[in-house]
DNA sequence: ATAACCTACAACCAAATGGTTGTAGATACT
DNA sequence: AGTATCTACAACCATTTGGTTGTAGGTTAT
């Protein structure tokens, strides 16, 4: 069961960027372990409630975070299967390399 | 044989923030399947030999890429074992998400 | 109804990013 | 020696990013 990854560069820039972010990540972090509002969130961190709502944005855009709607409150969910996606695409990198590495086999044994 | 991977935030920063830009996701891919120069580099890219150097030095800052002297150039290489530790990071938040699972059904099963 | 709470969104700001051109230093070639 | 090639680095510019405050709208509780 290998799901297509055929992923825009522009959707794995925002994949990648999205993780560049020390808070956003704790916010990944939190939202994968279980369910939070963004307001339960903000309380986590030293910043403005506005500044949180905007990482979870920016998590939402990459596919990292759903947010639902539940009375007042905005309740997000981190996406295991978003993680998966950006770790699928660094294998592909490490069988590059693989790759590369048994050429130079192969040439080294049958010469 | 798992490496220890206690990198702090801001590497951990730079390692997706170099990952998150198509031009430098492609000089990674070349770089990993055969080491090249800058010079080299930069001639695949529509965009100034300067543009190509400043991408290889995020890369490298990331340690994504190692840079090394020979004659005149630099020949660029890419590191399997930074893409790795990227790796292994989104390895560990697959981990709290089944971790996370594992306790409901547990509460599921034993209740 | 009123107050308290949660979210959305705009406007603003400083710093970082991704690009450019230009200048200069090493190294290699003829 | 002189020229071409490869790299380093500075200065500059437009855009994006990560933060702020402020205002307004929807929901819950008293």
């Amino acid at each position: 069961m290998v799901v297509d990854t055929a992923l825009r560069d522009d959707e794995v820039d925002r994949l990648f960027r999205a993780l560049a972010d020390a808070t956003r990540r704790d916010i990944l972090r939190r939202t994968l372990a279980g369910e939070a509002s963004v307001s339960q969130l903000a309380a986590a961190y030293a910043m403005s409630f506005a500044a949180v709502q905007k990482h979870v944005a920016v998590l939402e855009g990459a596919g990292l975070v759903t947010k639902e709607p539940r009375g007042r409150e905005r309740v997000v969910r981190g996406d295991p299967e978003a993680v998966a996606r950006a770790r699928a695409l660094l294998d592909r990198y490490e069988q590059i390399w693989r790759d590369r590495i048994r050429r130079l086999d192969t040439l080294l044994i049958h010469d």
